[in-house]
Order: structure tokens, then C-alpha cells, then sequence
DNA sequence: CTTTACCTATTGCATGTCCAATATATTGGT
DNA sequence: ACCAATATATTGGACATGCAATAGGTAAAG
């Protein structure tokens, strides 16, 4: 697997990385924002969760990157677990609600014109008007 | 300030936080990412950038955290700078809009759907028919 | 009842992010 | 010429992120 020396940047998911140039692929943080608005749809168990990140960040974060995020929120009581045989299901507590509202809202501020940009640019491309 | 001591999750800015829930702030990664994106739009010099991503972020990043960004960028090829007296400028290369859309590309796919709830959730308030 | 598979969980480590403090250089005002 | 303000830059340190490796518990299959 191809892996940046020393990165300020994004780490793209392992498939895609071939085509990617050297030096420009790391990413951090998110990880408990991503899980946080995961579990304000539904309850999951772990396993579900890792899935669904994988799906989006493009690799299954390991076990030791997912419990102790997990672990981490139960602790500031913006989850809870409850455990049958071998499943745990994680759930959103009312605060994690109300935090997760908090940050998305900054999270908002800070990338919401990237993300309007990315829209444009797609957008025109797919009118065929990318000159404008 | 406030400090949450622990944190996988987002740091507010400053003056927002006194209303933030404890534990619940913290936010790393993406700098270069902003830092790429700025640039695509026009060269900029550092202060000018600095002053940018505060507006965005709420905080300024300090000299300590912009310039050793731009240095690594620089060593990647992803910008360039031009100094003339005390000021420098930095505009991004053609390696660097390739990386940026690159990176735009995976950030749009990991978070895409989150800003789409947003913006569906704004939209509704918005209309009043929040209740759907 | 053993084997296999799978979910959960912990520990140790490497690395990136970012701030505080500090230093240097240039410009403008007096 | 001197001082203040401002831009650039470095260093050291604190801390969070996330992976690899490892281990234990439960359930299903043979």
C-alpha cells in the first residue's frame, strides 16, 4: 500500500491510491462526527458502523481505531451501548444529538463552500457549460 | 479558552464555545485541504490566508501552524511562493489542482451526504415542514 | 464438543495537527 | 535614525488520530 512520507493531507482509500500522486493523500479527524451522525438515523452495532464508514471513507477503519472512539463518546455520554450475546448496539443519546447539531453546524461554516463549489463545478460540467 | 481535555471531536471557536456541551469540540486535519482551495481561487499571501481560514474556522491559525503547511506544500510541489520584500506570496502549481481535485473528490464522497442533510434540514426549517 | 467464524475490545506505536513562544526582516511613521 | 507594526519563519511540545497486533467472548457448523 502506497503511503505518504509525511502528510498534511489526505489519505485516500487503498484501491484508489495508484492513480493518486505522490505526496497528497492523508486524512485525519472526523471519525466521531462521521459515527455521531451515523447513529442519529439509527441504532448499529459496531461491525455495521465500521461498514458503513468504509463505504464512505473507502477502508473499514481496524478495530482499535473504532472501539475507542466508540469507547470515547460513551464516556462523554454522546452514545450508548447495550450489549446482547455478542453484539453491542451503539445508540445516540439527547445530548449527542444536541452536540452532533453543534458541530455540524461548524462543520457547516467551515467547509459548506467547498462543498458548494464541488457542486458547481459538477453541476456545470454535467450542462456542458464548464467555460462559465 | 476552553479546552475540552481528551477529545476526538471538534474544537469550537473561542467565542462560540461557552455554550458548547463539555467534551464534545475538537478539530484537526484539513488545513492543507483548505489551504489548496483558497489558492485555487487566487494567490494569496500568507496573512491573507491565515485571515481566510479564520474567517471559516472562527480561530486564525497561528504563524506556527500556516507556515509550516505552506513550507510542506511547497516541498511537494503543490504551491509555489514568490517573495518580494516583506511579503510572500503563494499560488498554487498544476500538480496542485490536480491533487486538490483529487482530494475534493474523496472529501465529497466521505462527507457528501452529511452537507445534503444539512441542507435538507435548513431547507425544511426553512419552509416550515420540518415535521416531514 | 471441537472448530470456525465473527464481534468486541485493548495496547502500543507512528504520525499528523496545531499552538505558544520566539526570532528575523521589511515597511512606514515620527 | 529610531521605533512600532507587520509579515514571515522556526522550534518545541502537547495531543488526537488511526493502524497493526493481539486477545477474549459468543454463536453457529461440523
Amino acid at each position: 500500500m502506497y503511503r505518504s512520507p509525511n502528510t498534511l493531507w489526505f489519505r485516500m482509500p487503498t484501491e484508489k491510491c495508484d492513480s493518486c500522486p505522490p505526496n497528497c493523500c492523508d486524512m485525519r479527524g472526523m471519525l466521531s462526527f462521521m459515527i455521531l451522525w451515523l447513529l442519529s438515523k439509527k441504532s448499529m452495532y459496531g461491525q455495521e458502523l465500521a461498514k458503513e464508514i468504509g463505504k464512505r471513507k473507502g477502508t473499514k477503519p481496524n478495530p482499535g481505531t473504532i472501539y475507542p472512539a466508540l469507547k470515547e463518546l460513551k464516556n462523554r455520554g454522546l452514545i450508548e451501548s447495550n450489549k446482547k450475546g455478542r453484539m453491542t448496539t451503539y445508540q445516540i443519546t439527547e445530548e449527542g444529538r444536541k452536540g452532533f447539531q453543534i458541530a455540524d453546524e461548524y462543520f457547516f461554516r467551515a467547509f459548506g463552500e467547498i462543498f458548494q463549489d464541488h457542486n458547481l463545478i459538477k453541476t456545470s460540467r454535467k450542462l456542458g457549460c464548464l467555460e462559465s
